[in-house]
DNA sequence: AGACTAGTTGATATTAAATCTCAATTTCAG
DNA sequence: CTGAAATTGAGATTTAATATCAACTAGTCT
């Protein structure tokens, strides 16, 4: 399914489904989870592709242009990234000691940014909430 | 005010205050807005100071490390800082054709945050919300 | 199917934010 | 004042990300 959408996404922009495209669009689907490029370049050539980092570099603007991928957030590592397509939105906890990430989905605070916006005249598209500190295990130490 | 508290992490880290870290600050704390250390390295120049970009960096860690400066966000085009020294939190709106900033401050979004953070046996330290969208200027267009 | 054309690829160069190196200089405790 | 320890600036380095471009495909048209 992601894959027709990133198919038709190409078509109206009058670009190609290429093999290396196809190989990114399946190995960031493989799996939920919160990835840089260089790791996902990593795990291409560990799967087997011969793509390379530009074209996942490349790929990825794709991804995202689509709508089918998020930039989740940039460190001072890199960005990070997740498929969101077949996942509702969320917003996420970072643990400052072992990075695990949490996930969380409140209905009731993203109706508050709306009135937040409304409140300041301000047409909000999207948003980023971001909330550090210590997960549940690395606060028993 | 400012001054006292960073001289006294200085003395606590025992490191020195020195003309470039008592220029930045200045230059730091001389106007509430939201900006980039070429920016601020460039203000400074024109303020007379010959501080390097190298102390602009270094002086910018140490004043978020001191607290006194928050490293609000990380663009592609490089990270954006604000004094935190007396003014209350607050989050971001950032309309993304005239990149205007607007500042807002809910009350009861941060005691939903705390919930949350409790429902997922998180222990919040701090957080970062930036909701991108169109200014009501902008809109007009 | 074959050929044409516009888009793509990978290797490499480039860019730019941020940090590092280190000799010369400055701070500040004693 | 003095000296040890920290800091500075110029330039080198690092590294994520993008740009370049000749060789190569994908997809369309006949
Ligand atoms: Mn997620
Ligand atoms: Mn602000
Ligand atoms: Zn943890
Ligand atoms: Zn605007």
């Amino acid at each position: 399914m992601p894959r027709e959408i990133f198919q038709r996404f190409l078509i109206e922009k009058r670009l190609k489904l290429t093999k290396e495209r196809i190989e990114v669009l399946n190995e960031v689907f493989s799996a939920h989870d919160h990835f840089g490029p260089e790791q996902l370049y990593l795990r291409l050539r560990n799967a087997g592709s011969k793509a390379s980092r530009a074209s996942v570099y490349r790929t990825l603007n794709l991804l995202v242009e689509s709508g089918l991928v998020e930039k989740i957030t940039r460190t001072d590592k890199g960005s990070v990234y997740e498929h969101t397509y077949g996942h509702t939105h969320h917003d996420h906890m970072v643990c400052s000691i072992c990075n695990r990430i949490v996930e969380f989905y409140s209905e009731y605070l993203e109706q508050l940014q709306d009135e937040i916006c409304k409140k300041h005249k301000f047409s909000g598209v999207s948003h980023s909430l971001e909330i550090k500190g210590y997960c549940e295990t690395c606060r028993k130490q």
